[in-house]
DNA sequence: CTAGGGTTAG
């Protein structure tokens, strides 16, 4: 029967498709699925052979599938199939609903055919207030101000309510004429059909009012909307520099509020020149817009500027201060910070809840836990204790000194007031310490009092990857993705790092190929991930596309790249990655490249003699190749200080090879004594060797 | 009226 019927179907389907006088053309069924076949070019892009099968099926459609005909051919400024649409529409349904037209009349007006909306609009046998808006708008978006206007009166005058889309056109059309008799009416309207509290249409009054040289009025507009989004200070903004620019008498200079306002939102945007420009206005300079100025530069991270600015100051507020200390924990000047705590605690007595936290952060990044544990003392005697932020800091700060218990502790002191950032930084005490058992447990007690964050997962995925326990991870990342958690770029990275620690590198892959914007950290995460897992080639692949990306490699990048040299045995295109560090990308190679370099060739001479062969050393060395096997004498290149010495000696040690430690360390000691003193410090160093040269002999 | 602060991944 189902395929039977299936074939019926089909051939109705074909009949009715091709002719107007299809077979039964009152079915049901056969308008179902014909919608259905619709509705699937629709969403396949073909608009054009959705209308053409409608239009050749002489029998009405349900009312949805106009509607979302309309919408489309409105989105893809389809005039044709507009078109095409109202006609069928009309002509097979014998009383058009008044919605449906008007959204013809939205779809004309989107497609900029102003007189096709305009003649549906007049021949309408009944119009509802939606006719009039959407006539109305179409009129304005298509910078017909003056017909929108118009219309706007006849509106008003047939008693009918605009919709906030009218409004806003209308105020649109009102800047656009400078109609600032009509802007205050619909302002009025505004008023009367209680849209009081709709940013949208308060930030169009501020627009037409700026538009229209009101800045006062602007001004008072924009201090009454209560919460002011991006398009409302865009548009304060704007209006204030086209006032500014064409008649600096009147404003900008006048104003302090306004100037201060204007360089802090313009520090936030980023754009420093326009900040400069309102500052150094005349008159414009007091303590606000000053340290507006100097947290412009704190913000970009022009400590120098700012300080300047700072110290030319005539008079500064505990906000000052502030914003000076912020610049230089921002960007990690720590020693700066601490000897501008100093300077702060003899200038001046005041110290709010905002220092605490900044000076705690400092305490945290140093780490300096005595200085912490005094910002508490400070803090308990001066009642900043029962303040959130501080109290967070503080337990961040013990966390990140390592001092757990007292981390501990302080959570549970502050139990009364603790808020979900007390629990992440319990949480990332434990996992970055070590103890991602503990930081599970944690997390368990965690649920039953507050709602975990894309932070919370971050740090237990990292602290899945240290324990290795890749179900509990899973189990998370479908937490996530089951509950919409946003996969962003960090969360990404710390599964992918997740799943290569648990050597589960198709997942890792599959993460990484997801993630819709890639940066620096993530490509290193995944390329470490390669090299860990014994591909070393793909790694290197992934390098080059992200030099072809344009993103930088840093040293935490070369240091992946290396790694999965020495797990390929690539000693050649080791040694090429090791001079891109300095000459392409002007990076210092760091102590942990030398390491892989010296690693590299520690290989490469293992892989070339054999695990137990090796030459005899020279008896009267003249030189540096004398005195070592060729790999010391490669090796001994990247030997830069104490600690890479120490790390060959811990990898000769690794392959048992007493006599070449021994020829090493003598190359060491013969290259220190040519060059630098850099072996001087090292007793143990020497002892070492003596005590070696003893037993040899 | 207008200015300042936090938790995450190699």
């Amino acid at each position: 029967m189902g395929a039977k019927a299936g074939s019926v179907l089909g051939n109705l389907i074909g009949s009715a498709a091709t002719s107007v006088t299809g077979q039964r053309p009152d079915s049901p069924l056969s308008t179902k699925a014909l919608t259905t076949t619709i509705l699937n070019h629709v969403r396949l892009g073909r608009l054009a052979k959705a209308v053409s099968i409608l239009f050749s099926s002489a029998v009405p459609f349900p009312f949805s599938v106009y509607a979302h005909l309309f919408r489309i051919c409105a989105s893809n400024k389809a005039i044709v199939e507009a078109r095409k649409l109202e006609s069928h529409l009309v002509t097979f349904t014998p009383n058009p609903p008044v919605f449906l037209l008007n959204r013809a009349i939205e779809s004309y007006g989107k497609c900029n055919c102003l007189e096709d909306a305009r003649e549906l609009f007049d021949e309408m046998p009944t119009r509802d207030g939606g006719s009039w808006n959407a006539m109305i708008t179409a009129y304005s978006r298509n910078g017909r101000a003056e017909d929108a206007l118009g219309l706007f009166s006849k509106m008003n005058a047939e008693g009918l309510f605009a919709s906030e889309v009218t409004f806003a056109s209308v105020l649109g059309s009102c800047g656009d004429v400078l109609e600032l008799w009509l802007s205050r009416q619909v302002h009025g309207l505004v008023l009367k059909y209680g849209f009081v509290g709709n940013v949208i249409l308060e930030s169009s009054l501020v627009d037409v009012y700026g538009k229209c040289g009101m800045m006062s009025d602007a001004r008072t507009m924009f201090d009454g909307i209560e919460s002011p989004n991006d398009v409302s200070w865009n548009v304060i903004v704007r209006r204030y520099l086209e006032a500014g620019d064409g008649n600096e008498a009147v404003n900008v200079e006048e104003d302090e509020v306004v100037s201060s306002t204007l360089i802090s939102m313009y520090a936030k945007c980023g754009d420093l020149e326009s900040a400069r420009r309102i500052f150094y206005l005349p008159c414009s300079k007091n303590l606000i817009s000053y340290t507006c100025m100097v947290s412009a530069y704190a913000l970009s991270g022009r400590m120098t500027e700012a300080r300047e600015l700072f110290d030319e100051m005539p008079e500064r507020t505990v906000i000052s201060w502030n914003v000076m200390l912020a610049g230089y924990t921002r960007f990690f000047e720590w020693d700066k910070a601490l000897d501008f705590v100093i300077l702060m605690r003899k200038r001046t007595k005041d110290i709010d809840h905002v220092t605490l936290g900044l000076i705690l952060n400092m305490c945290a990044a140093i780490p300096d836990l005595e200085l912490g544990k005094q910002v508490h003392g400070y803090a308990y005697r001066h009642g900043f204790y029962s303040n959130l932020f501080v109290g967070n800091a503080l337990l961040d700060m013990y966390g990140k000194c390592g001092n757990l218990i007292r981390a501990r502790i302080w959570f549970y002191e502050m139990s009364h007031l603790r808020d979900k950032v007390s629990w992440n930084a319990l949480l990332t005490s434990y996992a970055r310490h070590g103890l991602s058992e503990e930081a599970m447990v944690i997390f368990w007690k965690m649920l039953g009092e507050t709602k975990p964050s894309k932070f919370t997962f971050g740090t237990l995925l990292a602290a899945c990857a240290n324990i290795f326990a890749l179900a509990l991870g899973k189990q998370i990342h479908a937490f996530m993705i089951r509950n919409g958690y946003d996969i962003d770029i960090v969360i990404s990275g710390a599964l992918v790092d997740m799943y290569s620690k648990c050597r589960c590198i198709v997942y890792a892959m599959k993460v990484f190929n997801k993630a819709d914007s890639k940066d620096v950290i993530l490509f290193n995460s995944m390329i470490l991930g390669c090299s860990h897992n014994g591909m070393g080639g793909k790694a290197v692949e992934l390098f080059e596309t992200m030099e072809k990306e344009g993103i930088k490699p840093d040293h935490v990048t070369f240091q992946a790249v290396l790694r999965a040299c020495i797990s390929d045995g690539r000693v050649e295109l080791g040694r090429q990655y090791f001079e891109l560090i300095s000459n392409r990308y002007c990076l210092m190679p760091q102590l942990e490249h030398y390491d892989s370099m010296i690693e590299l060739y520690g290989q490469r001479f293992v892989n070339d003699h054999g695990p137990h062969q090796f030459r005899e050393p020279c008896k009267h060395p003249r030189n540096l190749n004398d005195w070592c096997f060729p790999f010391y004498s490669e090796a001994l290149e990247f030997v830069h200080n104490l600690d890479t010495i120490r790390f060959c000696r811990k990898q000769l040690l690794r392959y048992e090879r007493t006599e070449s430690l021994l020829c090493f360390l003598n190359g060491c000691v013969h290259k220190g004594a040519k060059s630098c003193c850099w072996l001087g410090a090292d007793e143990k160093l020497f002892l070492y060797i003596f005590k070696m040269q003893r037993r040899q002999e």
